[in-house]
RNA sequence: GCGGGAGGAAGGGCGACCGCUUCGAUCCGUCGGAGAGGAAAGUCCAGACAGCGCAGAGCAGGGUGCCCGGCGCAAGCCGGGGCCGGGAAACCGGUGGUUAGAGCCACAGAGACCAAUGCCUCGAUUCACCUCGUUUUGGAUCGGGGAGUGAAAAGGGUAAUCCCCCCCGCUGCAACCCGAAGCAUGGCUGAUGACGCUGCUCGCCGAGGCCAGGGUACGGGGCAUCCGCCAAUUUGGCGGACAGUUCGCUUCGCGGGCUGAGACAGAUGGUUGCCGAGAAACAGAAUCUGGCUUACUCUCCUCCCGCCUAU
RNA sequence: GCCCCCGUCGUCUAGUGGCCCAGGACGCAGCCCUUUCAAGGCUGAGAUCGCCGGUUCGAAUCCGGCCGGGGGUA
């Protein structure tokens, strides 16, 4: 996952966050946005405080990111994510998170496949 | 052997595949090097560094604190000793000055601080009396003894109260410097001196300051141990110093080798094999360094104290 | 990251060495008043003063260390 595919500004995060459209799994949050331009899709990770200290923290970022990587293929181009950690995701395996994050990924931002619509897709919103 | 105490070491190792950050090389396909801790933590101290006005004077405020010796710029650390408290001991914790001065010491108690007086009792002297008492009344004076109160009483306690002696400018890398982009003004105030070096006063300086609203929240340096030299387009090479680690020696030191993390939504991960009894605890660098404090693990080493057993 | 501030009944707070095993308001419970409710009156319960040490005869208060909240900072 290089910088390139990474959410780097802060107003980038506030952008999606913004557009008010989220989906929630019990150990995660996704929100997702079109991009300003057609590229790579750009994923933004948030870990809060609530979640546990930094050893936790990071250790969750990056099972998070992991889990990422092994989805990336299926994201739809130029659409932005943020993924927000929950408390209970401090305490999940990186099984539970790999599954977390593939599902909101696939009800989010998935490609569209062959000829269904793609009006689930964020990009509309 | 069991229990307790002090000090120290270690904080997994070797790999495979897929990935991340950074540096270098590159035939742009890739390849190679480096990549969290003893506490990185809490932010409790001190220093470096940077800006603030000459970094000024006084007050306020803050800090240090038994004695001797040593290390250190300083904070602090090490060794020995004294006193107090805890413990059976090893050991642990705490430490200035109350004959410089001030304040406070509730309740209780006669009295709580340069002393003065009250209670009980004994003795002596003396006075009073419808009761004339020294085996027995009351008062006064002098002298002796005592109880009770309280943490503490003819002699204190408290400086983790002010104070005395010694030290300290303020703000902090989101400091600060360079560059770029963008925006809209309105009100109040100011050479009768604003703002500022912080809280106050003085001295000094000399033109902006405050509020509301609006705009941008980008690049580089600081910053990856420091300095110097060489070559130079970047990179690099050499030397010295510092720190860490390791080895050796003629061992309070000297010499050799190796190493020097570093981003800016913020790098160590995922799956798995072997060694192994097992891989568990606390915990993730953010300007850097030295300390302090706190959190914690499977073990290992050295020394000390007590008990039991054996010799 | 850096720099600050605050923890006292359920809630908001007062108390800055002893008069306080902590006072007040709102809330809570009971009683009175009222046909009933509200308002009002009386009474009561409710606090290991965040935690652990220390100084002191004595600590919510002073000192040290932890813990938990909150804020500022281009």
């Amino acid at each position: 996952m290089q910088r390139a595919h990474r959410l780097r500004r802060g107003t980038d995060f506030d952008r999606v966050r913004a557009s008010r459209r989220s989906w929630a799994h019990p150990l995660l949050i996704c929100y997702a946005s079109p991009a300003d331009g057609i590229g790579l899709p750009r994923i933004g990770i948030a870990v809060g405080r609530r979640v546990g200290n930094a050893v936790v923290r990071n250790q969750v970022k990056r099972r998070i990111r992991e889990a990422v990587r092994t989805f990336y293929g299926k994201i739809q181009p130029g659409v932005d994510l943020v993924l927000i950690a929950r408390p209970a995701a401090s305490k999940a395996g990186y099984a539970d998170l790999a599954g977390a994050v593939g599902s909101l990924i696939e009800r989010a931002a998935a490609k569209p496949v062959g000829s269904k619509s793609p009006t689930d897709g964020p990009a509309q919103s």
